[in-house]
DNA sequence: CCCATTAACCGAACAGTGTTAGGTTAACTC
DNA sequence: GAGTTAACCTAACACTGTTCGGTTAATGGG
């Protein structure tokens, strides 16, 4: 096919598709060849509208990351810790396959720096500490990111002779996956109100 | 070659440097042909002694998880949660490499598994319902977990433009990485401190 | 002691990955 | 209308995890 009448990719395009496969196939399941044969075209073609896959994901990332709040402020900081924190995690749990690669990568990224820059501030104006509210900030994405990954509630087995006898406390896990959602929101609820709380 | 006199190849020697090919290149660093080539041997042998490449990760993180301890319940379920989770941070800040794999993949983990049952065996003991103890006991996980991802203190630049003028309350923030090591800690203990206070 | 079996390794290959180089043709600009 | 650029293509490279079939040494039985 020589260059089309109307282009068949663009940035937007591309980083929509990418989004569906990943919320679909999951983060394994994206490949370049895929990704390109799912918009009709050539793997290598996608390359004259990215760079590497890498900042694709990047680029994805930053996309998912743009519809967090971080402007709760006005009521007070813990009530703006626990908005920021809900705000954060349903940006995530909304495309919970994309969270290990946010997870692994280093923070720098744009859309995340400009958040974690107004969440410190707020926490300053508060009267804390710098270095107190850098570490305020950290711990609560500790727990946002450690209840986005999720291994957890949804990890578990539905057999139940997978636990029954080995593990006695949990001889009902093989119930968790069918209330892994509600649990998984209520674990992050309580875990964040406790934390907010013992500040 | 052929058959050697004595074997090159053992489970424990494969594990053992697998984990120091991860710990020295990161998890994207090991492929099985570099680990075959630190042990003296080609790829295909590996299979001989490991059913798949994603199994011997499991096995390298039980082996970490391993030396998780679950155990100082006996002075009060506020003191045993906070050891536990010191416990299970240690284990996985001494090789945070691997890390994103333990994130990834779900929880079923033998090793794993064990340890949360006699976590949440405690709880119940210690008067909790055995729901809130499953909540509880997935808030710890995502401190540990979120901590031990760790891609905040340490995934700042250390270029000063970076954040100058574009994060007003960042502009410190190129100084993150020569005191992440601290900072990570301080971060996690404050989180889990103020956790703890709060249920 | 010899023979059959098994265990441990190797070479080559398969299907898949991200990515690049070089080519082809349509659309746009002067 | 000619020249440039943009958008796609095919083909290939260097990888990846994994499997198949072969080769040889160690081991157990008669």
């Amino acid at each position: 096919m020589p260059r089309p009448s109307t282009p068949l990719l663009s940035p937007d395009r591309i980083r929509s598709v990418a989004l569906a496969i990943i919320d679909r196939d999951g983060l394994d399941g994206l490949s370049m060849r895929k990704l390109a044969a799912e918009l009709g075209v050539q793997a290598a073609s996608l390359y004259g509208h990215v760079r590497t896959k890498d900042q694709l994901l990047n680029d994805v990332a930053a996309t998912i990351l743009s519809s967090v709040d971080v402007s709760g402020f006005s009521s007070g900081w813990r009530e703006g810790l626990i908005r920021c924190a809900r705000s954060y995690r349903e940006a995530l749990s909304s495309h919970p396959n994309i969270v290990p690669f946010l997870a692994y990568g280093p923070a720098g990224r744009e859309e995340s720096l400009r958040r974690l820059d107004i969440l410190h501030g707020a926490l300053v104006d508060a009267g804390w500490s710098r270095r107190e509210a850098t570490m305020i900030a950290a711990g609560l994405m500790y727990i946002v990111f450690g209840s986005a990954l999720s291994s957890f509630s949804s990890g578990f087995s539905s057999d139940p002779a997978d636990y029954t006898g080995r593990y006695p406390h949990l001889d009902r896990a093989h119930l968790l996956p069918g209330v892994a959602r509600e649990l998984d929101r209520d674990s992050f609820e309580l875990a964040l109100a406790a934390f907010v709380r013992g500040l």
